[in-house]
DNA sequence: AGTAGGTTGTAGCC
DNA sequence: GGCTACAACCTACT
């Protein structure tokens, strides 16, 4: 109750000890300190009725990450006089049933604008408030309050560029105030009576198998990778400098053309903040540098945009009764989104894509935009929200306002509406990678094709099938669409939807895009009886 | 009402 | 590596 002397310090993200405001107020002026983290079986549970081993929300990779993160979040803790404590359960439920048994006078936890925590932590508050508990909850997940932006600076509408959205935010308040970075010691922790306290599980523990893979991501997770990542990465200063995102490699696996410090900043093992202002020392130290949207800083301004409109944006994460979402008739063919997923679509460049997702949780930004353009508006025509379901569980750094914005980005449903631009599955990798080594790593089947063809491995002659022991349509699949063709199609049926939206104004109901559907599926079956004819 | 500009398209040319 | 044509969308702002 209100009497005690104890703090509170809930982790969910914010998985570290430097750029921790939360942290830092919980353990100023308390005897006691209690630094929990809940597991979530919403997040943590086996769902084996899923694609590839994991939860419903993430796979195995992304859950490892995660527990590497809080090993060396209580090993960091351990080394300031504390640890962490480890309660299972529904977060918001387990947190109220700790403040009624623990000695806490004060709570703490970074403030969260997904949906799913703005909801938890509206009852979490109300019940702080009604038992006199303090609750201290500030923004240091991103730059900018996204809040704030909306309401006081923009009307209560969000940007829908990233121009305005540079605009509005300016520079952040913080930018040239010192960050606490290191804490010198936390109070211990206080006594927690008959509550069962676990150490951070294993995957095995949490009721996982081995999924006899034989390859896994490369990325370790933690605080402590994440300041050893960063400092890697800002060492050489030329780099950071000149650093322009899309001239960056997708192909490059040995040595990946960005920081790859992605999923630390979605876990907060690593502090944006922090980031940002290491960034901003290099740029002051060089003659010239990049700017945003293409430069390092830029990166940060992006995901602090989709952070902002995601905010700002009911329903952000579906295509229905979305305001800011384009209404297409996407179709719902399970075997062309099966063929995607699984990285048998017969393009190798799509493929091996697929299976770097799979197996590392990570890929270069731009051959995520291939895969996401050939599974919606490029090629396969198939909604986004399945493709993104795909991402979410896989990626290690899956973030639901950036993978959702990007999302409605790639299949040109918000933000980007240039449908006519579609990444070739075969030139776009060509031109990084002639030799086709990104592939040759990622689909070992094709290693020994030739050059010439292994980025369209079905015009191989039988001969060369053979000795590559390699033959189209039995060791790899042909293509399941023809680009030309698909692609054509595609841009029609994305002309007459942008044509509907225009003409309802955007009011689009299913009756109005299953009509459209009809049609334009009609339409096609005409114009392929149409080519048969002519043959 | 009209225009400028938009992180990262492709193919073909030099 | 840079230029052009291709076909053409939207948002933000004048």
């Amino acid at each position: 109750m209100a009497s005690g002397s104890g703090s509170l310090m809930w982790f969910r993200k914010g998985l570290r000890i430097h750029d921790n405001p939360a942290l830092d107020y919980a353990s100023k002026g308390s005897a006691l300190l209690y630094p929990l983290f809940v597991i979530d079986p919403h997040y943590m549970k086996p769902d084996p009725t899923e694609f590839s081993p994991g939860s419903s929300r993430a796979g195995l990779n992304r859950i490892r990450f995660l527990l590497e993160s809080l090993v060396d979040l209580d090993s960091n803790l351990k080394e300031l006089g504390s640890r962490l404590l480890v309660l299972k359960g529904e977060p918001g439920e387990i947190l109220i049933r700790c403040l009624k048994q623990w000695d806490v006078k004060r709570l703490c936890f970074e403030y969260d604008s997904e949906p799913y925590y703005q909801a938890m932590d509206v009852k979490v508050k109300e019940y702080a408030a009604a038992n006199g508990i303090e609750v201290f909850s500030p923004v240091s997940h991103t730059l900018f309050d996204p809040a704030d932006i909306i309401q006081k600076k923009n009307g209560g509408k969000p940007p829908l560029s990233y121009q305005s959205f540079l605009k509005l935010a300016g520079k952040p308040a913080w930018a040239s105030s010192q960050l606490i970075t290191t804490l010198s010691s936390l109070p211990p922790v206080g006594e927690f009576g008959n509550c069962e306290i676990f150490e951070v599980p294993t995957v095995e523990e949490l009721g996982y198998e081995d999924p006899g893979q034989d390859e896994f991501t490369p990325f370790r997770g933690g605080e402590s990778e994440a300041l050893k990542r960063l400092k890697d990465s800002i060492s050489d200063k030329e780099w950071v400098a000149n650093f322009e995102k899309p001239k960056g490699d997708p192909s490059a696996f040995l040595k990946p053309a960005t920081t790859v410090l992605s999923p630390y900043l979605k876990f907060g093992c690593l502090s944006s903040r922090y980031f940002y202002q290491c960034l901003q020392d290099v740029y002051k130290n060089v003659k010239k540098h990049t700017s945003p949207p293409v430069s390092l800083v830029g990166q940060l301004l992006w995901r602090d945009f989709f952070y902002t409109v995601a905010f700002g944006t009911p329903n952000f994460d579906q295509m229905k009764i979305n305001r800011i979402c384009k209404q297409i008739p996407w179709n719902d063919n399970e075997e062309l989104l099966t063929a995607w997923r699984d990285a048998k679509t017969g393009y190798p460049w799509i493929d091996a894509i697929m299976v770097q997702l799979r197996k590392w949780g990570w890929m270069h930004h731009l051959a995520r935009h291939c895969v996401a353009c050939f599974l919606t508006r490029g090629d396969l025509f198939v909604h986004w929200e399945k493709g993104r379901h795909v991402f979410e569980r896989l990626l290690i750094d899956s973030d639901w306002a950036i993978n959702n914005g990007n999302w409605l980005w790639l299949s040109c449903s918000s933000f980007f509406y240039q449908y006519n631009r579609i990444y070739s599955p075969i030139s776009f990798g060509k031109k990084y990678d002639p030799n086709g080594n990104y592939i040759r790593h990622f689909l070992p089947v094709l290693k020994d094709m030739p050059k010439e063809y292994i980025y369209e491995p079905w015009t191989a002659p039988l001969s060369v099938q053979t000795k590559a022991k390699c033959i189209i349509g039995k060791d790899y699949p042909r293509p399941v669409v023809s680009h030309d063709s698909a692609s054509k199609e595609c841009k029609r049926r994305m002309g007459e939807a942008y044509a509907l939206n225009q003409r309802l104004n955007g009011k689009v109901s299913d009756d109005d895009l299953n009509s459209l559907r009809r049609r334009l599926e009609e339409d096609q079956n005409q114009e392929v009886k149409a080519k048969r004819k002519r043959k």
